[in-house]
DNA sequence: CATTATTAGTTGCAGTAGCAACTAATGTCA
DNA sequence: TGACATTAGTTGCTACTGCAACTAATAATG
């Protein structure tokens, strides 16, 4: 093995530099569709996406499922109740706790975003077979439980 | 087929949202140990890389070869600048046009680095066969591209 | 039941991202 | 050669990220 081969990194061959620039293109695509037609960061979306599938969730709750950090995920939830398109309800038992859903307008926004998302999914993936979305979804899934656990073995 | 199948998006099973947490897990990762143990950001690491790799860059051949931004790169390298792990000339011929380098220390930073880099790539794709790696980083390529391209027949 | 720990959520702050406007140098073309 | 366009790189400004400290409420323990 020539001793450049360890020596010099390849970063265009680097994978972890690749899903990271594969991840970040399609991201800012999604980002550029979200705020253009509906003024949404993708954080927001994903908040209204959470309590489209759960709602009555706490912020607490949303936190969990998407991997927000509170703080930005308090600043969002403040700007879409400024927007009305989620409301909040604290709870009667738990003060500190609260209830989060869709308000009628946050609903019809959501309706809208749901089918364009999948087609936009569709045309992302478009470039794949049915069997090759599966083995990606599923290698995915595989690298992300993997990655899940790594920071406990360097602790 | 259920009208909620398409009226209700599952943000878990929605192909852009895994690639993001995934990619995200996986950066925060290697930040961390760039972060702690030569206190560079990524940034400022991709910027090394390539100039390991293509020594006499110019700023804008930096920018082109890692899709950093010119105002981040330009920022990114005044810091490394300032820590003499990089260094800079000016053409003769084109005095808008700069030459950067890694410095002796540079090198020195550079040579730790890239072993560790490629240790850890090592230890995130073991939970892969050579098989299931080559499928991935090909199926990741071909996304990439596909991508790439999208943007085009948005506008 | 009083002290302490934990939990939900907010806010302060410092660092980074990225667009846009800018400077300075070079290229183009009548 | 002189007006205009382009290119390399910097800087201003605003927004977002994320850690840490904070408030307020509830839970746990002695």
């Amino acid at each position: 093995m020539p001793k450049n081969s360890v020596n010099i990194l390849t970063l265009e061959q680097f994978f972890p530099y690749q899903l990271s620039l594969s991840s970040n293109k399609i991201s800012s695509l999604f980002a550029d569709i979200y705020h253009e037609k509906f003024a949404l960061s993708i954080t927001q979306w994903r908040i209204m996406a959470i309590l489209g599938e759960y709602p009555d969730s706490s912020a607490d709750d949303v936190s969990h499922k998407t991997q927000i950090e509170k703080s930005i995920l308090s600043r969002a939830i403040s700007k879409l109740l400024q927007r009305k398109l989620i409301q909040r309800v604290f709870s009667e038992t738990d003060k500190r706790r609260s209830m989060l859903s869709l308000t009628n307008t946050g609903i019809e926004v959501y309706s809208e975003i749901v089918p364009l998302s999948y087609a936009c999914e569709e045309t992302l993936l478009n470039c794949f077979s049915q069997d090759e979305k599966k083995q990606f979804s599923l290698l995915l899934d595989k690298l992300y439980q993997h990655a899940d656990q790594l920071p406990k073995i360097v602790d």
